[in-house]
DNA sequence: AGCACGCCGACT
DNA sequence: GTCGGCGTGCTC
């Protein structure tokens, strides 16, 4: 809203005011078109509805809204709701004197809506193109991307670009079959070691819409209980939408659904099946031919035909946040599609996030856990390590690793493979106490303090205030330490200590997916872990301190989600399988690893989180930028009353050429970032505060954008 | 981002 | 008078 036209207009030659406006006005006369032009440029216009709403493919903010075109009545049939269309845009040609010209040049954009009259004041332009007569915008789609680019604050132009495959031509030219009939109801099968499972499955079946939180056993049926929501599902003739971290869940879940359903009744949608293979899918989706889906992120706005089931598998893996603006999760999307297509909802999991503790502590969806007895049959038996025991231990120390990990690996090597998880490496070193491990926060805003060089004193990562003098207030010690990262040396010495064993590794770049059950010694990072047939004899899970010291909020909830992970993988404790830990077995996760209670972990957590002020239990935005670009957003946002801004504090500088993470400043560019968050409730006004005061910035060009994030995944 | 409009000073 | 530089604001 900026209305300052007076500093230009109020000094021209000899002209008052009055007479300036008379001449705009007149001049805006000039050119409004007839109410209804029958004709544009001496070509016919559609008959019916002659103007198309254009969703024009900019992700610029101040752009987000719809461009009014004449519909040529050549383009009358294919110019239908939801089609790829391009338009010309731009300040190209349009002046008083001469009236329209062909201008601007050609961009790609959706058509949202036929309408009979623009309210635009002034010629329109015509539709150049209508790409393809494929309706790949719907309603329902649209109506999601919108709520999805409000959460985040983005532009429904971004949405799309993640919700929207890119376009292939052959693939679309290829018909697409009949859709299937419904299959019958499952049987609960594996369901039935849950409460509730089998209810869970007649509900949907029945064509109701439950909600739940999962906490699923460890071991590999998984894919198959959630194999049997989704057949549930079709058997009441509805849809469902399957989204798993990677490739490499995805497959088995693809797998068994073909068991449970046959060839040709889901599809799989991944980022590497390949452009022409996943447009073809995703139409065969759209089409209706196929009314089930198992896929990764970008699968989770699949336009699956009357949605009755969403499910998520491992909500707590980074990967199901896109990485690209606006960075939306597919735990919030599915919970926004449940909720507006009056779907089922199922988020399942080996361990449990805060998110999801708190979807069931709201009462929006219901646990469905096993017993204890259940959790007890089926877990390893998990034994700690501390520091303490660590120091006392002489033969740990000359090898780097407990006597007890030596015997649990000797003994397990005796009947089958045995997991060693090493963490990555290059976690972000911070400060925690030295007695009890208690990571150092600020006393202000409860932020991660940082020894900052040349900076004395610590530092909060946060807020940016300096703290002085501080004790523990845990422990009252003052004595800090650094959190120290782990290394894989430890894995190559122990492949050393028994020459006699293949060793195995599986990480980043070689990724196995599944091992014999024989023995061998198999080193994986996080994440990366093969299945073992018939399951691990023992699992060492090493360097656990350097997991809980990462600069997270989330560190405690994600070293025991890897845990769980790669203990999951191990045999039960009947079969003698056993899970070594080395990490303080005083800390948090690692009782709740010991335990086998990650629910537990994540309800005592969010009770935390809920007492320091952080989210999920208020929401948080992340704005970063130049200095000059945070501090002017800053200063111009209408926050809600509510807001409060920690910060800005300067971003660590990337050094360029060095791979940097998502989110990170452009190398060697030195950028600083605010955070800003809101009690409960007031989500969505932060949100619409923030694209406000973007879109505001961005119109009155020059001025640098900031980069937004809702729901910042690493704020400390 | 790109482009037109319009103000202003400089120049034939 | 007329040309062209650049600061603003709009794009159907």
């Amino acid at each position: 809203m900026s209305s300052e036209d007076g500093t230009r207009g109020g000094d021209a030659g000899g002209a008052g005011p009055e007479q300036l406006a008379l001449i705009r006005e007149a001049v805006k006369k000039a050119r409004a078109p007839r109410a209804k032009p029958r004709t544009w440029r001496g070509a016919a216009l559609a008959k019916e509805l002659p103007v198309a709403r254009v969703l024009v493919d900019k992700g610029v903010l101040h752009l987000d809204r719809y461009f009014d075109y004449a519909v040529p009545e050549e383009l009358d049939a294919v110019a239908q709701p939801g089609v790829r269309v391009r338009v010309r845009f731009g300040a190209g040609g349009r002046t008083v004197r001469e009236g329209r010209r062909e201008g601007g040049s050609l961009i790609d954009g959706f058509l949202v809506e036929r309408v009979a009259e623009s309210d635009y004041v002034g010629p329109l332009a015509a539709l150049a193109q209508v790409v393809s007569p494929e309706p790949v915008l719907s309603p329902e789609l649209l109506g999601l991307a919108r709520a999805v680019a409000d959460r985040y604050a983005g532009s429904l132009a971004d949405v799309l670009q993640l919700a929207v495959p890119p376009r292939h031509g052959r693939a679309e030219a290829a018909g697409t079959g009949a859709p299937p009939p419904a299959p019958a109801a499952p049987e609960p099968g594996s369901w039935v070691r849950y409460a509730r499972g089998p209810e869970f499955l007649r509900a949907l079946a029945a064509g109701r819409s439950p909600r739940a939180v999962w906490t699923a056993l460890p071991g590999p049926d998984w894919a198959e209980e959630i194999g049997r929501a989704v057949q549930a599902t079709l058997a009441s003739g509805r849809g469902a939408l399957v989204v798993v971290p990677a490739g490499r869940p995805a497959a088995r879940v693809d797998e068994a659904l073909r068991e449970l359903l046959g060839e040709g009744q889901h599809a799989l949608l991944t980022a590497d099946a390949g452009q022409e293979r996943r447009y073809r899918e995703w139409l065969a989706v759209r089409r209706g031919a196929v009314r089930a889906v198992v896929g990764t992120r970008a699968a989770m706005f699949a336009p699956v035909r009357n949605l009755g089931l969403v499910v998520v598998w491992d909500d707590g893996d980074a990967s199901h946040s896109d990485d690209n603006a606006p960075f939306p999760h597919v735990r919030e999307v599915l919970e926004l599609r449940a909720t507006r297509d009056k779907g089922a909802f199922l988020l399942g999991s080996w361990s449990c996030t805060v998110e999801a503790a708190q979807l069931v502590e709201s009462g929006w969806a219901a646990p469905i856990v096993a017993t204890r007895e259940q959790v007890r049959a089926v877990a390893p038996l998990v034994r700690t390590v501390g520091d303490g025991e660590l120091a006392r231990d002489e033969a740990a120390r000359a090898a780097r690793l407990p006597s007890l990990a030596w015997q649990v690996a000797r003994d397990g090597l005796r009947d089958g493979p045995v997991l060693v998880q090493v963490p990555r490496r290059g976690y972000v070193p911070r400060m925690a106490c030295a007695q009890c491990r208690e990571p150092a926060r600020c006393r202000h805003c409860a932020g991660p303090l940082e020894a900052r060089e040349g900076a004395g004193a610590l530092v909060c990562a946060w807020c940016g205030r300096e703290e002085e003098g501080r004790h523990c207030p845990e422990c009252g010690s003052r004595r800090l330490r650094a959190q120290v990262v782990g290394a894989r040396r430890t894995a190559e010495e122990l492949g050393r200590a028994f020459p006699a064993v293949p060793v195995r590794t599986s990480g980043r770049e070689h990724v196995l997916d599944t091992v014999p059950g024989t023995p061998a010694l198999v080193v994986s990072t996080p994440g990366a872990e093969p299945v073992a047939e018939g399951g691990y004899a023992a699992a060492l899970l090493l360097d656990g301190w350097a997991m809980l010291g990462r600069p997270d909020l989330r560190a405690g909830e994600e070293a025991l989600r890897r845990w769980i992970g790669a203990a999951a993988l191990v045999r039960n404790q009947g079969a003698g399988g056993t899970v070594v830990v080395v990490a303080e077995p005083t800390l948090r996760p690692v009782q709740a690893l010991v335990r086998w209670d990650p629910v537990g972990h994540a309800v005592r957590e969010l009770a935390d989180r809920a007492e320091l002020g952080f989210p999920p239990v208020s929401r948080m935005a992340a704005v970063s930028g130049t200095a000059q670009a945070v501090a002017d957003f800053l200063g111009g946002a209408e926050l809600p009353s509510d807001a409060e801004v920690l910060g800005p504090v300067p971003l660590p500088v990337v050094e360029a050429g060095r791979a940097r993470r998502v989110g990170a400043p452009p190398p060697g560019e030195a950028w600083e970032r605010a955070l800003i968050r809101v009690p409960p409730g007031s989500g969505a006004a932060l949100a619409a505060a923030l694209k406000t005061a973007q879109a505001a910035r961005m119109a009155r060009g020059g001025g640098e954008g900031v980069r937004i994030r809702v729901d910042p995944l690493d704020i400390g």
